[in-house]
DNA sequence: TACCGTTATACCTCAGTAAATATAACGACT
DNA sequence: AGTCGTTATATTTACTGAGGTATAACGGTA
């Protein structure tokens, strides 16, 4: 079987995380749905864990990631900012970079 | 505060971990102990938790990574074979590429 | 043969994290 | 006013992972 290498990026801001995979796949699946409540339950995820994560990248990003609204005829709703967007948008580009570049770096290594 | 880009690599075999950043510290301190106790003292690691990480090693690199001794007049003890030292230096070369090609990206990203 | 420091392994306990549950507030609509 | 689905938060429960302790085996040496 072949050596095949990993990695797992994060962005953090005065030492505590910001965005990492998790946040950024529940990031998604907020656009997706439009609700805090709906994402968690997408992915299999309580809706506290989802709540204080949310609120851990709210209050450490320079802008807002998300706005929220409560009551009305639905109940209320989360919805991604641009700002937001573009973060998502960076972080998988990077990412995706980072995979290709380790996929290099080890078929160069040539370990037997 | 600036945003700054952290990452983990590890590598893998046959879908399970080989070597990530606490196995080849522990790798490093054998070689500089002699000793897989030793070793796990100088980490503030329990031995059991040592001895579990350097049997998954061992058992799914291709070759063996150290050699025990048990028993003689010092009780025994764990070398670091060439094979094993030269995992170690691949992985730490890798990880040092992978944070500079990391923070360049990040700069590249330029994410206000 | 008794001693010593090491490897190797089983078992039990405990804490820190994750999950489940409960509850309040909100606001558009009927 | 009552309903509904959502956000927001506290409290309690469950569980996994890590650590502690104990013990056997080993083989040079005195």
């Amino acid at each position: 079987m072949e050596y095949k290498i990993k990695s797992r990026i994060w962005i953090e801001v005065d030492g505590e995380i910001l965005l990492g995979e998790g946040r950024v796949s529940l990031l998604k699946a907020i656009e997706k749905t439009g609700s805090l409540s709906k994402a968690s339950k997408s992915l299999g995820m309580s809706y506290k864990k989802a709540w204080s994560l949310i609120d851990a990248v709210n209050s450490r990003a320079k802008s807002p990631v998300c706005n929220t609204t409560i009551g009305g005829t639905k109940g209320g709703g989360t919805q991604i900012t641009a700002y937001g967007k573009s973060l998502i948008e960076a972080y998988e580009r990077i990412n995706k970079n980072c995979w290709e570049f380790l996929d290099k770096q080890i078929s160069e290594a040539d370990l037997k």
